[in-house]
RNA sequence: GGGAGAUUUCCCGAGUGGCCAAAGGGGGCAGACUGUAAAUCUGUUGUCUUCGACUUCGGUGGUUCGAAUCCACCAUCUCCCA
């Protein structure tokens, strides 16, 4: 089966320009493509990874991966899809995102020996004449073609300034100097990305006539539509400092049932004969599924010690002996006790599980908090200092396990 | 440049001098039910030394015994005219 063909399969694409020819570039050819990440934090999240597994894919097939970081483009902010303009970011803070993306970028694409590239759109961007840039470039641009592009919808009922307007023509200039450097003649990009990558297509069509393409990847959405991989706390990270292995591999282990086969398709490399196996399942066997896709997503993100780890300490948290080494926990020194002991409000302020007192008296009054298997519904309840030496595993709710020990 | 209006707790949105830590909804958290799922029902949702106190309604001052509510100035946004 081609890696088109694949991706299909995996229902990963979402809409392409040319249909045939990509086809044909990606089964039967080689060729040179990118995906662009504009570095609005210092990780990767959960959103990029379809669009990271893609590359990877590709880059097994045999294509070359360039990897384009929006040191320029970061200066300005894709107001796509978005309802309010971003806050701006110093060169400083880019930059070092930059650095961040890169360093995760290369655990997941092989950069050695010119099978992939790495680019930074400052090198073209930063240093443009706005009217050489206007003379060449602004000229292909039809701002009234531009204005009914569907992802500025909303932001013409409530603002947008020039200066955001700009993005789509930076990001199409991107992949001119793409095609002109490295001969690149594909661009990928999540669906929202979709008016952008075509009005690139047409500007390397329309000035250099040449025949590139643009494809677009489906979004990894939730049932009702949300983005997946946002939760209350915000974006699930790649960063094992931001999102721990564990609330990692939790995430997914928890996913709705109508989420696991589509997630499996889109963040693994499992063989579509097994997805296949695993769309059978039903009632509670679908928990079969979530463990195989949040095993693999993990393995993928943080490598497979980390997901076995992971597993396990799931399995213990859960079923068994919850002495795993591996589940979050906290460490106490003495000067943390006062007269010996601690209260638990302060404890569950203190391992992160309440933000504050008054949500940790809560939880307690409300029967959601046990300590080692037993209810704690005293809000005076001290934990000593023995008890602490030989660690308590703490829970919050049905599935929030943090272990304490001095 | 001129005129009209807006800014409320995580979000939407009520509140127009004391009964306001602020209605209602969404979201979140917890309980019940379950499969570490969904749906449903219940409770809860500013902080703290919690039968009480303290901080919050764009910002800064002012009027008042008392302000989210009135006044002045500033900031930001929307709309109408130029």
């Amino acid at each position: 089966m081609g890696v088109y063909d694949e991706l299909r399969a995996r229902g990963m694409i979402a809409q392409t320009t040319h249909e045939e020819e990509v086809k044909d570039l990606l089964n039967n050819k080689k060729c040179t493509f990118y995906i662009g990440f504009d570095p609005t934090a210092d990780s990767l999240h959960v959103g990029h990874f379809v669009t990271v597994m893609t590359m990877s894919h590709l880059q097994r097939a045999g294509h070359t991966p360039i990897a384009l970081f929006g040191g320029g483009t970061g200066k300005i902010g894709d107001p796509s899809g978005k309802t309010d303009m971003r806050k701006m970011m110093t060169e400083e803070t880019i930059d070092y995102n930059v650095s961040c993306f890169v360093k995760q970028m290369s655990r997941f694409i092989d950069f050695s020996e010119g099978k992939a590239i790495m680019a930074n759109n400052k090198d073209w961007l930063d240093n443009l004449n706005y009217i050489d840039f206007l003379r060449e470039i602004g000229v292909h641009f039809s701002v009234n073609k531009m204005l009914a592009a569907e992802c500025y919808k909303q932001r013409l009922e409530r603002g947008l300034s020039f200066f955001e307007l700009n993005y789509m023509i930076m990001q199409s200039y991107d992949f001119l100097m793409l095609s002109r450097k490295y001969g690149c003649t594909l661009q990928l990009g999540g669906n929202d990305q979709w008016s952008n990558i075509i009005s690139g297509v047409e500007l390397c069509r329309r000035i250099d006539k040449k025949d590139v393409y643009g494809l677009t990847l489906s979004l990894l959405l939730t049932p009702d539509g949300r983005k997946m991989g946002k939760t209350e706390k915000g974006a699930v990270w790649l960063d094992p400092d931001k999102t721990s292995p564990y609330d990692f591999y939790q995430y997914w282990r928890n996913v709705d049932d109508a989420s696991v086969i589509n997630s499996m398709n889109m963040l693994t490399f499992v063989p579509l004969e097994e997805i296949a196996e695993y769309s059978k399942l039903e009632g509670s066997d679908i928990n079969r599924a979530k463990e195989r896709l949040a095993y693999e997503v993990t393995k993928q993100v943080h490598g497979e010690e980390e997901a076995k780890k992971a597993e396990s300490a799931a399995k213990s948290a859960f079923f068994g002996s919850q002495d795993s080494d591996d589940i979050p926990g906290t460490v106490l020194d003495s000067g943390e006790l006062t007269d010996g002991g601690i209260n638990i409000l302060d404890l569950l302020v203190k391992t992160g599980l309440a933000p504050s007192k008054s949500e940790a008296r809560r939880l307690v009054t409300q029967g959601g908090i046990s300590a080692d298997g037993e209810k704690i519904s005293d809000i005076g309840f001290v934990f000593n200092e023995d008890s602490l030496k030989k660690s308590i595993m703490l829970k919050k709710g049905k599935k929030v396990y943090h272990k304490v020990g001095m």
